[in-house]
DNA sequence: GCCAACGTTGGC
DNA sequence: GCCAACGTTGGC
């Protein structure tokens, strides 16, 4: 089962959030290399979930896509932030998932990651990296895993 | 707060 | 289709 990685800043929506929300519509992604990933999904699929922004930054957490495939709703809500113009309901432009929360991890520091993978192993360490939704290599997984205690 | 890196926009 | 200007991300 593949696995990814999502980044969000823990002043927006952090993994604390999402342990008291359970489940959450990961919406608001308008990159459209972000947004490939997001529709390539399937149900099941573990994330890490890292905090940017944050101090320091790092990974935190572990989910799982619940459903997958959804319109985001913001692109068509002119109040939103989100708001995408040019999207319409016959022909939206942003997809994504919805995310179950598994569990919280002591913080995995972003310089450790940086100590431990390469930027070829791990995009989130390769420079002037602002994906904010990215693949995790087979090989890397669990050796995340192991770093986070699980 | 700074700034490097990168994506997007829009004039031509 | 090129590319300069601009906006955003995100580490530091």
């Amino acid at each position: 089962m593949p696995y990814w990685l999502v980044k969000s800043e823990p002043t927006d929506y952090s993994i604390e959030d999402l342990a008291r929300d359970r489940r959450q519509l990961w919406d608001g992604v308008r990159n459209y290399q972000a947004r490939n990933y997001l529709r390539a999904m399937q149900e099941g699929d573990r994330l890490f979930f890292y905090h940017s922004n944050a101090k320091p930054p790092g990974l935190v957490g572990l989910a799982r896509v619940s459903q997958t495939n959804l319109i985001d709703p913001t692109q068509f809500d002119p109040q939103s932030k989100y708001y995408d113009p040019k999207a319409t309901p016959e022909r939206p432009r942003w997809y994504t998932v919805e995310l179950a929360f598994e569990r919280q991890f002591p913080l995995i520091p972003l310089e450790t990651l940086k100590a431990q993978f390469t930027p070829e192993e791990l995009l989130l360490v390769r420079r002037g990296n602002r994906l904010s939704v990215m693949p995790i290599g087979e090989a890397i997984a669990p050796r995340l895993l192991a770093l986070a205690g699980c």
